[in-house]
RNA sequence: GGAGGAGUAGCGAAGAGGCUAAACGCGGCGGACUGUAAAUCCGCUCCUUCGGGUUCAUAGGUUCGAAUCCUAUCUCCUCCA
């Protein structure tokens, strides 16, 4: 088979370690280009509580897929794939090197491993035929349907995930074909992925304090001024520092308890992201809050990879 | 000084003689992940060489059997002085 020829980078890792530094520095030792690769950094007006890097600190480095979307938009993986496609097109134009920096790993897999989700976008009927199923039957029910038309998927997901039982049954409703037969396209791109990563404690005291410099930079400003054209419940508004604030700016809750949650539930998600780049992605590991010097040894290691005739890194994981 | 109340695992909090190594929540840890992914969901959390061993403030006692009953001690809270 050809190997993919394109080359990317990704630069991963949990919440407030220090991704955007290091993308905007290896873009500048490599002649690169940065595309975001976190889930919420897509949205508009929502700058503070997503960490997203403004203008002034990008140092001339050009940054794709940030405020792309407006928040009252519900976006998706398959769009930002498409969209992070388009923009490696682009910076492949350039004769520069595509380097994705971003948490949401699902995102990043899905152009690393070039994932056919599911082959279309769903149609809202489909999904609220099942959502309204759901309520009438019950988990076990929606799940037992499930298990007789794809036993196999059936037996990866758990009942109480019916987000995910829906979704598999949407696929097999949309596509005639089993959840857990979906076709395996090669892949894209050949992906060096760089995580970010440091000890735990130090981590969860580097999200505390980003939190508390959050709210000093205006954060709930922020919020209360999208909630004034954003409801609650748009999708945007799950984001972490946003939806938090919300019982706040409804009275039902002080703002002091709000701010801790921001921070309990940043914590859980760097879990949730650690364990995701651990798992899901073949990543090379560094601690460039305890070592940074270490920086000159990952723009090393990129050096030596694109250095390497087309070999590949060829560590798909297996599913 | 007097009168009440309380002390349970990292924290909060149930349990009021055997079904209790002790519900539940939080925190912590681990995991899953193919169109909501900063989402959604699952598991573990006294020690253990997995045979067992030590727990419910502390020390005694009652009982076949105690976190649960009795006695004393210590600590904390409330009220009266």
């Amino acid at each position: 088979m050809d190997k993919p020829a394109k080359r990317i980078v990704m630069i991963v890792g949990p919440t407030a370690v220090g991704k955007s530094d290091l993308g905007i520095y290896l873009a500048q030792q490599l002649q690169g280009e940065v595309i975001n690769g976190d889930a919420y950094q897509i949205y508009r007006h929502m700058n503070i509580g997503t960490a997203k890097i403004m203008p002034d600190e990008m140092a001339g480095v050009p940054h794709h897929l940030l405020d792309i979307v407006e928040p009252t938009m519900p976006y998706t993986v398959a769009k930002f794939k498409a969209a992070a496609e388009n923009a490696i097109t682009t910076v492949n134009n350039r004769h520069h090197l595509p380097i994705l920096v971003g948490g949401t790993g699902f995102y990043l897999n899905s152009l690393r491993l070039n994932l056919p989700l599911g082959g279309k976008a769903p149609p809202k009927s489909v999904r609220q035929r099942w959502q309204k199923a759901l309520a009438e039957h019950g988990a076990l029910w929606l799940w037992t349907q499930l298990a007789q038309r794809d036993p196999v998927a059936a037996k990866q997901i758990e009942p109480a995930n019916t987000r995910r039982v829906i979704r598999a049954l949407e696929v097999i409703e949309l596509t005639g074909r089993r959840f857990s037969k979906q076709p395996q396209p090669q892949p894209l791109y050949d992906t060096l992925v760089i995580g970010l990563t440091t000890q735990r404690a130090i981590l969860y005291e580097r999200i505390n304090v980003r939190v508390d410099a959050m709210m000093a930079a205006g954060l709930e400003e922020e919020v209360a001024n999208l909630l004034k054209k954003v409801p609650p419940d748009a999708q945007a508004m799950q984001a972490i520092g946003y939806k938090e604030l919300v019982p706040y700016f409804e009275g039902q809750a002080n703002l002091a308890d709000c701010v801790a949650l921001i921070k309990q539930h940043s914590r859980h998600f760097a879990k949730r992201q650690l364990t995701y780049f651990r798992n899901q992605m073949p990543t090379h590991w560094f601690d460039l809050v305890a070592h940074p010097e270490e920086k000159q040894a990952v723009v090393t290691l990129v050096h030596q990879w694109l250095k390497q005739p087309d070999k590949g890194e060829k560590d798909e994981l297996d599913r």
